[in-house]
DNA sequence: ATGCCTCCCCGAGGGAGA
């Protein structure tokens, strides 16, 4: 089983480079953020044409992620729990009917800038939602993941510049912090798993040709839990998405697993 | 660089992204 996790910066700017992506790469499951689209002016039908089933969960205009699968889906839910006044899309989660069922749960994690503030303080409280959600993912020992994009760069060697991230909300001490305290619990980051070298990259800036000159960072990540880093088999970064015409900004993030 | 792109809202120019 192929997953791949795509921030795609707008359903709708993006569809002609989803539709080709997704004959070209043939990702089994493809967890998407950023959508900015209601649910009901997403175009599931060119997508289902493909042979995808279709989950969204949107929101017009902001944020909104969504689950696609050429496997069946079961027991979808939407939203992360812990605040029922959330009004943002940014959780989906489904179990995948493989071979060996999956959970997978797509998450587009707050930015956060500037920092401090209460866009910070939102986003270190989702964190700590994100937690508990690990948590109960984590008891019940079964294989799932949680992919999308985390704006969290880890670690200074999955960015360019470390430097210049210093006193950005996704390189922040707590940020940093809140995001191992995850990983401590017992989740694999299913790239690093594989790949420990630095210069690996999920993001580049449209912005002062941050792409041309390599200026990148990683902050789009597959966490699995025990019973799914068991089943993994590869991971890497889709990195030639980024110079083809008109890419999103981010691009996708694989995983490989015998389920 | 408190913003050099690009997206969304809509039908101008501002908010958001990272």
């Amino acid at each position: 089983m192929q997953i791949a996790t795509f921030n795609i910066n707008g359903i709708k700017a993006r569809i002609e480079t989803l539709l080709a992506w997704l004959d070209d790469a043939a990702p089994d499951v493809a967890v998407l953020q950023e959508i900015k689209s209601a649910d009901d002016a997403f175009p599931r039908g060119m997508i289902e044409d493909k042979g995808y089933t279709v989950e969204i969960h949107g929101q017009k205009g902001f944020n909104g992620v969504a689950i696609l699968s050429k496997l069946p889906l079961e027991d979808v839910t939407r939203g992360l729990p812990g605040d029922d006044g959330d009004e943002q899309a940014r959780w989906i989660e489904a179990t995948v009917m493989g071979a060996r069922p999956v959970r997978v749960c797509g998450l587009y994690l707050p930015n956060g800038n500037p920092a401090p503030g209460p866009k910070y303080d939102y986003k270190l409280n989702w964190m700590d939602r994100l937690r508990a959600r690990a948590q109960a993912l984590l008891a019940a020992e079964e294989p799932a993941l949680m992919a999308g994009d985390y704006n969290v760069i880890p670690q200074a060697e999955d960015a360019a510049r470390p430097e210049k991230w210093e006193e950005d909300a996704l390189f922040l001490y707590d940020t940093r912090a809140a995001f191992r305290r995850i990983l401590n619990l017992g989740f694999t980051d299913a790239f690093r798993a594989v790949e420990p070298a630095p210069g690996h990259y999920s993001f580049w800036d449209y912005q002062r040709g941050a792409w041309d000159r390599n200026d990148g960072i990683r902050i789009d990540h597959v966490l699995m839990t025990p019973q799914c880093a068991d089943l993994l088999t590869g991971a890497r970064i889709e990195r030639d998405l980024r110079g083809r015409e008109k890419p999103s900004d981010h691009v996708p993030v694989w995983v490989e697993m015998d389920a």
